[in-house]
DNA sequence: ACATGGTTCGATGTATACATAGAGTATTCG
DNA sequence: CGAATACTCTATGTATACATCGAACCATGT
C-alpha cells in the first residue's frame, strides 16, 4: 500500500529504471541475455515507452549494451573491465582533489568533511567491527567521497565522476561489504579511513600532487578488495552482481 | 535527394540527434532556452518520438541539461566548464596513455600511429599552412587520439573517453580551427605534433609516467588555444558553439 | 496597487496501434 | 541427407491519441 502511494510519486520511468536495474544487479539475467522490452513490460508493469526510456538510461549507465539490429542485453564485465574501472574512478577523484588542493578551499567547506572523518572514526574503533557498523560505513564513505567530489567545484568533473561511480563495481563502496566477512577486513578500513584524512590534510595545506596521488592509491583498496573476493569466493552472495562478470 | 536516400539508411532517432545537435552548436539557441518537443518535431520532421529518443541522447552528450519540471534547456557553460573539461580528457589520455605503456603494444599496432605522424608531418611542413591543411590535420589528429585511445585496450576508459570528448569544446581538436587565423598557429601545431611523437616513444619505452605526463601537457595546448580564441575574438565565426559560452 | 485565487493553455508523460525488419523454422529441391 | 529458400512470427521503430501536470495570466478582493 504505502509502496504504491510511494510509487506514484516518481514517474513510470524512473520506476521502470530503478526495477530493472535491481533485476540485472541481482543476477538473475545472465551476461550476453536480451532483455526484451515486452518482458521488462511484464515485469515493471508499465509501458512500452517508459520502459523503453529506462533501458536507455541504463545502456548510458553502462549496464546493459545495444544490439545492433535492436533492443538491449545484459552487459558482461571481465575482471579487468571492473579493475580498469576502479583505477579510472580513482583517478578522476584524484583530479577533484588535486583541483579542491589548488583552488583552495574554505575551513567552512571542509567541516562536513571533518566531521565525516569523526563519525567513521568512531564505527572503526570497535573491533570486531559489526555487520552493521559496515553498513553505516558504507553510507558514510559514499557521503565522504562525494563531498570531496563536490569541493573541486567543477560541475564537468563531477558529472563524470557520477558517471564513473553509476556502475557498483566502481563505485567508492562497492566492495566493502563484501570484505565485512573477511579477517583482514579491520586492517583495510583504518587504512582506507587514513587515505581519507591524509587527503583532507593535503587539500587543507594545498598540496595538490599529494591530494591527487593519495585518491589514486586510495582506489586501488578497492581493487585489492575485489581480488579478495573473487579468490574467497565464500562470500560473494553479499555481492551478487558479480554474477556479471565472466571469464575474460 | 541523395540527401532523402541516405536519410533512409539511418534510423529517425539517429536523424533528429544529428538536426538538433546542428542546431545546438550552430548557436541559432540561446543557452538555457528550452526546446520543446513539438518545436524539434517540426525542425526534424520525425515524430515526437524519436525526437524524445534524439533530446534524451542529447543530454547525456552534456549538450542539453533536463529541467525539473520535464523537457530539456540548452546547457550554457563558463569558460571554466570548458577549461576542466579539456583538463579532464587531458587526464583520461594520460591514463590510456600509461595503459598502453605499462601493458605493453606491440609494433603492429604502433604503426598505424606512426602513419599518422608521417602525415601530419607532411602538413605541419608548409610554411604558412593552408587552411585545407588545416582542416587535413583535425581529421588526422582526431585519428591519432581515437588510435592512442585504442591502444589502453580497455573497453571502459575508452567508452569515457568517447563520453568526455563529445563534447566539441573538450574533444582533442576542438580549437585547431579557430587558431588556424593565429599567427602563432604554426608553432603550435610543432609543438603538438612533438606531443605526438613523445607519447609514442614513451609507449614504446614502456614509461608509463612520461607516457601519462605529456598527454596531459598536450591537452593543456587545447586550453591556450581557448584563451587565444577567446581574447582575440575576430575569428570566432569559425567556433560557433562558443556561443554556449556565458559570462561564468 | 498588490497579493491571491482560479482558470486556461500548452507542455511533457504515458499508452497503444501500426509498420517493418530480422531471426528462426519448416519445407522443398538437388 | 544437406542446403537453400521462403514464410512466419516476434522483436523493435515509429506515429499518434489521451492523460496529466505545471506555468502563466487574468480577474477579483483586500
Amino acid at each position: 500500500m504505502a509502496e504504491r502511494e510511494a510509487d506514484r510519486s516518481v514517474s513510470h520511468t524512473v520506476r521502470a529504471q530503478l526495477a530493472l536495474r535491481d533485476l540485472v544487479l541481482s543476477g538473475r539475467l545472465r551476461p550476453g541475455e536480451r532483455i526484451s522490452e515486452l518482458q521488462a513490460v511484464e515485469i515493471t508493469g508499465v509501458s512500452r515507452t517508459p520502459v523503453r526510456m529506462a533501458l536507455v538510461r541504463l545502456e548510458e549507465e553502462g549496464l546493459l549494451e545495444a544490439i545492433p539490429s535492436g533492443g538491449f542485453m545484459v552487459k558482461a564485465f571481465s575482471e579487468r573491465d571492473i579493475l580498469d574501472s576502479i583505477e579510472l574512478r580513482g583517478t578522476l577523484e584524484g583530479l577533484a582533489a588535486r583541483f579542491a588542493a589548488e583552488r583552495g578551499v574554505s575551513s567552512r567547506d571542509l567541516e562536513p568533511l571533518k566531521e565525516c572523518l569523526s563519525e567513521i572514526d568512531g564505527l572503526v574503533r570497535q573491533d570486531p567491527i559489526s555487520v552493521e557498523a559496515f553498513s553505516s560505513y558504507v553510507a558514510l564513505n559514499a557521503r565522504f567521497h562525494a563531498l570531496l567530489t563536490e569541493l573541486s567545484r567543477s560541475p564537468p568533473l563531477i558529472r563524470q565522476i557520477d558517471r564513473a561511480s553509476a556502475l557498483p563495481f566502481a563505485s567508492p563502496s562497492g566492495f566493502v561489504m563484501a570484505q565485512s566477512a573477511l579477517p583482514e577486513a579491520r586492517q583495510i578500513l583504518l587504512i582506507a579511513q587514513d587515505h581519507h584524512r591524509v587527503v583532507v590534510d593535503a587539500i587543507e595545506n594545498r598540496e595538490g600532487a599529494r591530494a591527487e596521488a593519495i585518491m589514486r592509491e586510495h582506489a586501488r583498496l578497492a581493487a585489492r578488495n575485489l581480488r579478495l573476493a573473487l579468490r574467497n569466493r565464500t562470500h560473494l552472495d553479499l555481492l551478487p552482481a558479480l554474477a556479471l562478470v565472466t571469464a575474460g
